[in-house]
DNA sequence: TATTGTTATACTCTATAACTATA
DNA sequence: TATAGTTATAGAGTATAACAATA
């Protein structure tokens, strides 16, 4: 059996090197600049977005993969002033994030040099035409596997060992 | 100055997302499979491509940032027997990194399912048109930003209306 | 019983600095 | 002096399982 298209491994080393050096870049200036991590960076301004509020379920949402996770992860953010957390009125077992004016503020600090080193290391290289196929590319990738169950993840049957 | 294309967000936005989710899976794989971190994972296969032997700069570049992280890396690898390390003739400073007949076995054990799920998850909703674009605009952006100096090791402070 | 979130804990991984040795 | 690599160490992050509270 052969790979369908010989351009596709070619494809997934450019698509994850180049992205893992994007990342690493940008965490060097999200920490410098607001003593931030990438995933800390992306629960303030999820919370930005969303008006301010959301449960942690809501929170984690492609962000995080396990529950413990993010608890510590808000944690750190709420010791920092940053967030603030108390249960939801709505279901008393949710707990309700809010993003403080001091996190909203770091976030304003923070993301004009964030887009200034993505636009400077992804887009600078790039023309309009090929921004758009990207984002439609990655787009339809991404719902792909959000609409995807995790086999490897969650395996029917547990080998007992233990 | 405005952001030049309105559709940038977007993408960059799918773009992590996407390969964050793609990433998550491919490491489920690797550690159900092989027992190994995605990073150990490069690491073999760097070395199973480049017929066995690599210095330890070598072997580095573009997986890991610091040096003292190969070393750890290098060490549980020897550890479970698949590389083994000795000084370079050439350059008695230099450490010779080859893979052993266990973790070529390894790579050819694991590779297959890897292929499997990077197909599953990336590729599947892909058309031929579409590989051929995404590896060439990955492409050029891995070897523009590998031609960067990594400015936000030092940066100099700019200021930006905003 | 299922779901939401926290806690305790153990582990993996990374990075900085000090160090050895060779060039 | 500069380079290649290791070691010591400390800190950040993650995941699993046990737990409490609510639906």
């Amino acid at each position: 059996m052969t790979s369908p298209d010989p351009r596709q491994p070619g494809a997934y080393f450019a698509l994850t090197e180049a992205v893992s050096l994007l990342q690493h870049q940008v965490e060097q200036h999200l920490r410098t600049e607001g003593d931030l991590s990438y995933v800390q960076f992306q629960l303030l301004t999820r919370l930005a977005a969303a008006d301010g509020r959301l449960t942690m379920t809501e929170l984690a949402d492609g962000v995080v993969y396990s529950r413990s996770g993010l608890t510590y992860q808000a944690g750190l953010l709420e010791k920092a002033g940053l967030i603030t957390r108390r249960p939801s009125p709505d279901d008393e077992r949710a707990t309700l994030v809010t993003i403080t004016p001091k996190g909203a503020a770091l976030v304003e600090r923070v993301l004009p040099g964030h887009i200034q080193v993505v636009q400077r290391l992804l887009f600078e290289s790039l023309s309009d035409a090929d921004v758009h196929h990207l984002g439609d590319i990655m787009t339809r990738v991404r719902d792909h596997m959000r609409s995807q169950p995790p086999r490897s993840a969650a395996p029917r049957k547990r080998r007992t060992a233990g």
